[in-house]
DNA sequence: GAATTAATTGAACGTTCGTTTTATTATTGC
DNA sequence: GCAATAATAAAACGAACGTTCAATTAATTC
């Protein structure tokens, strides 16, 4: 047999990027076989080939597009307010939605890293990187403003980012808490943790509260 | 050639352990061959057989031991003390210190669960089970006693310790911050998050701070 | 110093891997 | 309906994989 009733490439292509992101997730990029992979779509291995040149390709289109959807993501849900906590709120906000949206997705990206060429790692990382200034960019305004007590900018940034993409660790859609319950938690978690003097979406305490929360 | 002189099994199987920890952090567990491994030690690979049945034993070998010794140096570090707080700031010294003393062993034990069978999963996730159940316990007692503002005790614990081990993804030793620089701010981010009314080891400011921080 | 045991080598086994090549069939454009 | 093109199957490639086995030598025991 060869080309078979009803094949169409866009729709193949789509259906290989979808059970590879499930695969990679769940057996790991070394672990996943292309045979596998081609079985689970429904079609011969070398079909594959049509569509990704090497399976190294394969990890880097689906890393890659993850990234951007994350920074296009942030660039719409940015707001234009300068007011660093609603900004923070923002981030939060945005981060835990996209990552809970794309468990499997940001599973893959953060864990088969190490599969990539240098040339493409650096790549991912710059973007990675460029995501992360943003949040870096945020807690110092909001520090220099007097609003956030932060002792290293960096090391909370990253701090924090581990903390809520850890979300995808053990949150599962449907189980004991909502989306909207977790990003509320996480939001009280993260302004706290900055030394946000007021919480986001709450009357202003008029002041007297700030050092409190000062270590 | 067979035995070489000087060949001693005890020196060979610790070599072998580490080695292979290095190893599988670097490259991941599938991507490493039993070759390279033993290539590492400066053997041949069918040695490795003499000290470990199969490529997963060693796997599972090394994360066992990981997580004992976890649970040991909490159960060492665990201080007498009622006091949340004082535990807290127990649990937070004792985890950093552990996990920035073992990266890559802590990278292997977090990233190469799905390579264990189910029985050797299931015997992993209950040591990591207990573990994390002491900091549950700590947050909830601090919680009761008055001490702690925490929303919800097990997503608490869930960010904490995921806030703590990424630690291991970007500290270097040696580089801007030292270990004692880093545990001290992640012990400041850890009190400010859970609301603690004052830090470890700081004087107690009278009372009138406490509700400043609720959010 | 002979017998036993410990430690390792070297070669081989069957399997699976990513990938390539060639042939074949379905769809599309004229 | 015929030519061109798109999409796949089927088979094969060499390489690498985890693992086993028999042979061999070093260290230990008596």
């Amino acid at each position: 047999m060869a080309r078979t009733t009803g094949s169409d490439g866009e729709k193949t292509e789509a259906a290989v990027r979808e059970a590879a992101v499930n695969l990679i997730a769940r057996l790991g990029y070394e672990a996943m076989s292309m045979r596998q992979l081609a079985a689970e779509v429904g079609v011969q291995a070398a079909a594959l080939y049509r569509y990704f040149p090497t399976k190294q390709d394969l990890l880097f289109t689906l890393m890659r597009e993850h990234m951007e959807g994350l920074l296009q993501a942030w660039g719409v849900a940015r707001p234009a307010t300068a007011d660093p906590e609603s900004r923070l709120a923002a981030y939060v906000e945005n981060h835990i939605a996209f990552h809970i949206g794309r468990r499997h997705a940001t599973h893959v990206s953060n864990m088969e890293l190490r599969s990539l060429s240098h040339e493409r790692l650096t790549q991912i990382l710059k973007m990675r990187t460029a995501y992360e200034k943003e949040l870096r960019t945020i807690l110092r305004d909001g520090a220099e403003a007097g609003v956030f007590q932060v002792d290293d900018t960096g090391l909370t940034a990253m701090a924090l980012i581990q903390m809520m993409t850890g979300v995808i660790v053990w949150f599962r859609p449907g189980e004991r808490l909502s989306i909207a319950e977790v990003t509320t938690t996480y939001l009280s978690m993260t302004m706290r943790l900055v030394g946000a003097t007021i919480s986001h979406g709450t009357a202003r305490p008029s002041g007297r509260a700030r050092d409190a929360v000062v270590l």
